[in-house]
DNA sequence: GCAAAAGTGTTAGAATTACACCCATGC
DNA sequence: GCATGGGTGTAATTCTAACACTTTTGC
């Protein structure tokens, strides 16, 4: 039983394992792909690293990733807002101990990001780009936990309806979810064919009448017709688009 | 600290988290996709399980899938034919204790399986449909461990060169890799498109010149040019399938 | 020669793209 | 009116599917 006698100090390793969550949340602000980092109280101060910790005993992976995000940032998300990542295990990856995380993808409408909670005075909004260029450094690999979780990203919103997460539940117009796929995929999509594809894939959005929820966006133009989330979990054929000229996909 | 008190038995909860593996080591044998299972020597015998097991305090979770798929079935893999698949964690998915696992994917080509080993004797060749199905059921979740990982499957076979995995590292037709996607898709695809499809993406495959590898398969007809896995890590266009007439792909 | 499997060519149809054009609203 | 964004139509292009046809081998 290695967990006893590594924790009295009897064998030669004094780390048992430890099980965690760490939550990739990502939110659209200002056309630009944003996650959530928080700030850490550590030895040296300004450490910034991703919301996350320990699981505990009787809860699931996902509740523990759903109150971890809570308890760091202030933010409650939906079940369906909330996809599970790669788990990251090296024997080394925290020198405190040997910590094994699995990592959550939480996608956010703006409006939710960071809004309200105890702690949530240490969370930020920061550009996923610059955790990906490696300007932005973060505890451990956690880097690594974001790359991993942007490609989970992009796989998300062109398999199933997880776009919609990034809007409004209430309602949101076409454009607005365009806009989350000209975001996180980095091109402009025309806006005629996307509504096209769209209309296609059946389960990604159902048409909301008229009248029953407020048109948003600007005020400027016709207003647009508003839209739910599906209720599709997987779309067929995907949500695809080839990018501009020969430019291969992202990747 | 969980771990010394409920170790000790004091507080309300005996169990102390466990990391294990579990794998899900996947062949194609007579146009069929099947997996590994092993007979666990358990209080009810002939209780069918996936190979895997405790993940030890120095290893990697990929190093402790690799050891324990070798220790349970004498199967040898090397490091491109392993994928992680998803964390199961659930607290009372396992009645022996806290066990959260880290699902891994193996894909061999069939003249691997199950060679030797000393364990090796309680491992088995099963079809994945009959675990899909139900009609065979495995040990605790791990029905629902082998539904996940035949989806990665599916996955790793349309957007990186995994299926090659499947195949001799020596070489293979193009007539072997096609089977591999008509066996796991579960529909039969054009030769023709398929050999073009193939050789309009870059990094899937590399071509051998003919005399360095003795072309394999079937003893009649034109012998078939031989090739082997490419280098990339994802391909780009994926290999994509539409499936017969309007029917929509498996999912 | 004949059967069988490998490999090439060709064409109809479908999906994608690019862009022109009309609609509804605020100012 | 007119600028702005919402929404529709359509032709050129590209991709896909289907199948006819040629090549190379074993027997």
């Amino acid at each position: 039983m290695y967990f006893i006698l590594y924790s009295l100090g009897v064998a030669t390793k004094p780390v048992p394992f430890y099980v965690a969550v760490d939550i990739v949340a990502m939110t659209i602000e200002d056309k630009e792909l944003k996650t959530v980092v928080v700030h850490r109280q550590s030895a040296k101060s300004g450490v910034l690293a991703l919301p996350g910790g320990i699981v505990k005993p009787n809860e699931s992976l996902r509740q523990a990733a759903m109150r971890e995000l809570f308890e760091e940032t202030g933010i409650k998300v939906e079940a369906d807002q909330l996809h599970q990542g790669r788990a990251f295990g090296d024997p080394d990856r925290d020198p405190r101990g040997r910590y094994v995380t699995i990592a959550y993808v939480a996608l956010l409408p703006i409006i939710d990001a960071i809004s309200a909670g105890s702690d949530a005075a240490t969370a930020e909004l920061v550009p996923v780009q610059r955790i990906l260029s490696g300007r932005l450094r973060l505890e451990f690999d956690h880097n690594k936990i974001v790359r991993a979780a942007y490609k989970k990203a992009i796989r998300l919103i062109e398999d199933t309806p997880a776009a919609t997460s990034f809007c409004s539940r209430k309602g949101f117009s076409l454009s607005e979810l365009r806009n989350v796929y000209e975001t996180i995929l980095g091109w402009e999509i025309d806006p005629a064919n996307f509504r096209r594809k769209v209309a296609e894939t059946k389960g990604l959005v159902d048409f909301v009448e008229p009248g029953s929820v407020a048109p948003s966006g600007g005020t400027r133009g016709r207003p647009s017709d508003m839209y739910k989330r599906g209720k599709a979990s997987e779309l067929d054929p995907p949500m695809w688009f080839r990018g501009p000229s020969d430019k291969s996909r992202a990747s």
